[in-house]
This record gives structure tokens, sequence and C-alpha cells, in this order.
DNA sequence: TCTAGTTTTTGACAAATGTCAAAAGTAATT
DNA sequence: AATTACTTTTGACATTTGTCAAAAACTAGA
């Protein structure tokens, strides 16, 4: 069975009928480092679920790099404004290790709303979820000094020390890859 | 009729028997400036529609205050976290201008969830929007110098800079008072 | 209109962080 | 093992921003 699927019934309450049509909809794609799942400009089309692998949702202003986020195992990814709204996207998302991910179609997503109340409270839940992250990140980010962000991540979100390279991590908290290198020395 | 509900019909498509059980759940709430509508460590139970004035809200971090987000007129606002977990406020909201809100009772709001498939709809929609103009907001706030915030604010929420005093912007956009001051000299 | 309270501005200085450039370290490939 | 490419660290210095304190401007009430 897909990972997904434990996943949400570990996790939510949902109807048999459900869960085979979800599995229906399901696309697996398999992707490798340094590989785009998705590319500035380009509107997305299909909410992922991330089963193995980690990636990275960043955009590019004057040639550099900002990293927005992270997504690793169990983490539903997409460029959320880009797949809410159907305009292209600001972002790109990065493989950085080697991927597995479940495309789930917009187009089906709205049918599985339509037609399965558990789906719709489902989503609804989950951007909840979403949305209290989003905003913890960003009271965490607010009127920090960079050793305060660092000594924050290393507490709240350590995998992502282990597994991301120094560059976007800095870039993820918004200093400089030098001052992050040095504060880390300590 | 509530503006409330004259807001909901002309953006959404909502039953009149949805429209009338949360016309019957919904209650006035008027408070004048300075007043809290909500404070640390209070458990929030409500999500309010702000029909008329602002407020602010904001965490307390070593005496010092840091805004956290505006609303004004149509938004929903409620201390998030709080009121989708159930646990303690970390922030206080403060009414910066005179306000008429109207409060939806957590329990009540799940009997319509579950009652009332279009709502469960609206709901995830509305965080569908939330979720977005926060992602937005974090976006622009990031890898931003002073100068470049305080554009960002006049081009995309003017209104901010209108309608609340300078100490809670710079502390929204995460600056001191005084450099902000300095900012808008020129 | 005057007064008291609050908010905003200004100045001087200190501290934190960014930038650039080079060196050191690490990983991948032949 | 040697070469190349990429990532991280270090140093020197410039710039931005914060902090503290005082003055000025503004607001609301008596």
């Amino acid at each position: 069975m897909h990972q997904l699927l434990s996943y949400i019934q570990s996790n939510y309450t949902i109807s048999n009928a459900a869960t085979q049509t979800l599995q229906q909809f399901l696309n697996k794609i398999v992707l490798c480092k340094n590989d785009f799942l998705i590319n500035e400009g380009q509107v997305c089309k299909h909410l992922y679920f991330l089963e193995k692998g980690c990636v990275r949702g960043f955009y590019n202003v004057d040639g550099k790099d900002i990293t927005q986020w992270f997504g690793f195992e169990n983490d539903f990814v997409t460029s959320f404004r880009s797949f809410i709204t159907q305009t292209p996207s600001a972002e790109y998302i990065h493989v950085v290790e080697d991927a597995v991910l479940w495309a789930l179609d917009k187009e089906q997503l709205n049918n599985l709303l339509k037609n399965f109340t558990e789906i719709e409270k489902l989503v609804r839940i989950i951007y909840e979820q979403y949305y209290i992250r989003l905003e913890e990140r960003y009271a965490n980010a607010h009127f920090k000094t960079a050793t305060e962000l660092y000594e924050n991540l290393l507490q709240n979100e350590p995998h992502i020390l282990q597994r991301m390279p120094l560059g976007y991590i800095a870039s993820y908290l918004g200093i400089s890859q030098e001052t992050l290198s040095r504060i880390r020395a300590k």
C-alpha cells in the first residue's frame, strides 16, 4: 500500500471508498538529486506527497537563491500559491536528496473534495496544521538575532541541520552563509 | 443582515439553511480602543469576524511587544494556534480602533462543519487564502533591507501605514521604530 | 488654551551582520 | 592517487541597524 494511504489512515478517519478512489488517482514520481519538481513560471497542477527524500522550495532574486521551506518524508509539497490559484509559480522546488513522490492532479483532487466529505475535512485539517506551522516559523524568525535563529533551528528542526547543506540553511534563516558558519563554530 | 453573511454570500456559495444556522450562532461584540480581545495564556474558544475597526495580534518577549499581524474590516481573526489546538494562546489581540466583531463558538463551528458540507468547503478555502497570504508576507520579509520592507508595505498594504501607529508597524516589519522613522523621512 | 500624556523624530555611538576574497576542507570522477 | 568541482571556513573591512537619551510634535482632556 502507498505510504501516503497508511499515513492518512493512521492520522485521520477516512472511508474505504474514499481511500480507494484516492489510490486510483495517485501517480508515482521518482526524481534524482538536483532535479526540479517545479520550475518558476510553471503552473503547478499537482499536489505531491513526499514519501522519500527531501526537497526545498526557493525563489530567485537577482540571481540569488532564497530558500523558503524544506520538505521531508510525509510532507505534502507543492508551490501552494500556484496550485491554489492556478497561476504561474514564483518558486522552484529543488530535489535535494533522491526522492519518491506521489502526485495528485488538481482536477482529481477537486473531484475527491466534491464527492467525499471526509476528504474535504482532511484537507481542511491539513491546511490548519500547515498554517500553524508557518505562523510559528514566522514568529520565530521575527526580531531574533542570527544566533537565536540558529539555536531555534537546532531545537525545533534539527533534521534540517543534518540533511541540508549550509548555504540552503543560511538562506532559509535569512542570514549569510558566512555568519551561519561562524555561529556554528561556537 | 450581518455584514459577515453578505460578505460570505457574495464570495462563496452557501445554502439558506447553512446561512440561517450560522446566523443563530453569531454573537455581536463591541470593543473600545485599547481593549483586549484575547490575552496571553487564555484558550481561544471563538473565531471572530471583524466588521468594523482594526486589531493587532502581538506577543510579548522580555517586556517587548512584537506585532505579528494586523486585522481590518472583513478579516477573520483569532489566535489561530490556540483556536485550532485549544491550547493557551501565546499572543494577545489588541483593539487598535473601536471594533465591532461577530463571535462564533468553536463547538458551534464544529457543528456547522459537520452538518453543512458547504461550510466545510468555505472554511477550507478561507484557510487556503490565509495560508497564501502568510506565505507571501513571509517571502517578502526574507532577505530584505529595512528600506525594502517599508517600500513593500507601501505597495502591498498601504492601509496599514494609514491606520496603525509607527511603533506597531516597526515591530510588524521586524525593525526598530527609530530606523523606520528615518526611512520614512526620505 | 493649557497641560499631561503619548508618539515620533533626531543625534551619537555601539554592535551585529553582510560582503568580498582567499584558503581549507570534502566529495566525486577518472 | 590525482584532478576537479563544490562546500565550508576564515579574515578584513564596510554597512546597516539597534540602542539610549533627549527633543519635538502631536492628541486629548481639563
